[in-house]
DNA sequence: CTCGTCCATGGTATCGGTAACAGATCCCAG
DNA sequence: CTGGGATCTGTTACCGATACCATGGACGAG
């Protein structure tokens, strides 16, 4: 009853307890102190309570790499991302976190030094060497598909924010509904064309919102600016805000980003060229400060969160062997403030 | 030597190799393999050679959930951590990440609902029950105090964004030391005091801000003014600093994050009020996006991904039982763009 | 030529749980 | 009073790796 300490060692911890003791405690087997764990009715009531008893006053844990060598479950899932701290995925890991939580998974995340095939291949072979359950990819990059070709079999994936023709379930805005209402939002104000900053080649949002915007200037038979293509960043924003600030014609911008956004808003207004009366600008994504930028800017809300919980619920399901639907779109929704404004 | 399959079960996968499977093609015993996965100078290299062939042929992987039953460590490390859509939490999160993953380290997150001590307790067993070998604390709040008072004996923590005495190493960026700077440059401008707009009561930073900031006001005999409390968020910096524009004595105002501060600008620019000519307006975090506010935000850098990687090595040490110093601190930079000038 | 030593490798127990089956117990009908 | 099922609990055999100790062969010394 009493522990056994071995006298030597440096770390002197009192063991932490095993199902043994806790079935010694309370005078019944190891298999009865599982049951009660994992399916308590098949246990009487006061077998039950013995058992329960003895799990608090040795405060008990049970050890689960133990559990996960026999049963093949971890609890766990992986999500591989590229860089947390920009807004997007942070906030799509967040709701991935919330709904786990919620269902008693724990996220382990690979994040990525870089985004490519091989990196990608690399962070989902690290999340699996520790057996997690499922994965969730959190790359809005081309090269994302890539390494989605040829996954490990048996491995439940689920992609966020897609990209054409992936060989898993997907959960994401619909990147060009958004776009497509920027820019009519913005033909709506007046405006002969839109031009458009947009993001990095090859992510798949950024294209996205260009064919967003090109078919709605397409379908109105405008004239289709060349893109601008910056890096999401507020001061490659900044830069493209300038050569746009020496265009006379220009009147209407869609911005693939509020960090962008905010870096074309101060270039316009160095230039002198005032923000919503010479130049409407929308952004996208609606970052918590973009209320507050000068002037208040409208763009396009992504509810990030709610894909998250998405992409769980989709990983859930084929972590359960249902082949359900295989892509769930989130709306987003355009959000007008004070930075877009009729032609003068 | 060929794959056998059961021939019912609706997941018809050959099932993955073990090492006993390896040994057999290699034509050696389990034992040996894994001496050349762990231990390969204690093999002859012909044998190595053949076992890594065999390794490769059947795309082994060890499976961690029993290594780490007999090894009893994971080479999982948790993260404890609040609202990770914060930027300064994100940022702390992604550089724990980086160098977990230099390290082979992989990272499991238990974000908390609430901060307050039994949430945390409860996010550390969660993780704990994964057999974590450590767990960083990312709460810079005052109830991680308390919920680290009785840790289970054992788990190395280690806390990031301190607070007085906790039983465990801490990481920080010395937010005394930024908020000192912060002051003492608004001084140096020529202003008869600072006012504060301060973090939510009870956030480590948010007091360690306040209490660097006094300290200064006093050191120099200046009135020291009751600091308004925000919430962190650009709207909370809003509805101060309407309050603050009606005070014809404000020149001068240190606010505790860069979001917050954006909205100050806004409230003050609505009520004519120029900055930095009439009120200078100094920040704290540098977030990517402060060169571009407007006016660019003179404020304090924080290196949170130098944050990050102290708390990893702190942690590291302390799993391999190093009790070496127990607290990092990570120097803060002030760094001046336009939104402050002399006083008028 | 024999013995001791070192090196490479193998055998076996074990980590802490759970699945599958077996056995004990209880209750009630006949 | 006994048989038959239903319900509860125990026994045993794993899951897939590593620790520890044992073993066989090569080799140098005496």
């Amino acid at each position: 009853m009493t522990k056994v300490r071995t006298g030597e060692g440096p770390a002197e911890r009192p063991k932490a307890a095993v199902m043994e003791d806790v079935a010694e405690l309370a005078g019944v087997s190891a298999m009865t102190v599982s049951r009660v764990l994992n399916a308590p009715e098949k246990v009487r009531p006061e077998t039950r309570a013995r058992v329960l008893a003895a799990v608090r006053e040795l405060d008990y844990r049970p050890n689960s790499a133990a559990r996960v060598l026999v049963t093949g479950r971890s609890g766990v899932l992986g999500v591989v991302c590229f860089d947390t701290t920009l807004y997007g995925p942070a906030s799509t890991l967040y709701g991935i976190e919330q709904a786990a939580r919620d269902s008693d998974y724990l996220v382990s995340i690979a994040s990525l030094p870089a985004l490519n095939r091989s990196w990608i291949t690399r962070g989902i072979d690290r999340l699996r060497s520790q057996s997690v359950d499922g994965v969730i990819i959190v790359a809005p990059h081309e090269s994302a598909a890539e390494g989605l070709r040829n996954l490990p079999a048996g491995l439940p994936v689920v992609d966020v924010g897609g990209g054409a023709d992936l060989p898993v379930p997907v959960a994401a805005v619909d990147q060009y509904a958004g776009a497509v209402r920027a820019t009519r939002h913005l033909l709506s104000l007046g405006h002969g064309t839109v031009w458009h900053v947009s993001g990095p080649p090859n992510w798949i949002d950024a294209s996205g919102r260009v064919a967003g915007w090109r078919s709605v200037l397409e379908a109105e038979g405008r004239e289709v600016p060349e893109p601008l293509v910056g890096d999401w960043t507020a001061h490659s924003g900044y830069e493209i805000g300038k050569r746009l600030a020496r265009e006379p014609d220009v009147t209407a911008v869609f911005v693939a980003n509020d960090h962008m956004a905010m870096g074309v808003l101060r270039a316009l207004r160095e230039a002198g060229r005032r923000v919503p009366e010479d130049v409407s600008v929308v952004g996208f994504d609606d970052v918590p400060e973009a209320a507050y930028f000068w002037p208040p800017l409208t763009t396009v809300r992504q509810n990030f969160g709610e894909v998250g919980r998405q992409a769980f619920q989709l990983l859930l399901d084929r972590i359960a062997g249902v082949d359900g639907e295989a892509r769930r779109m989130v709306e987003p929704e355009l959000v007008v403030r004070e930075s877009t404004g009729v032609r003068a």
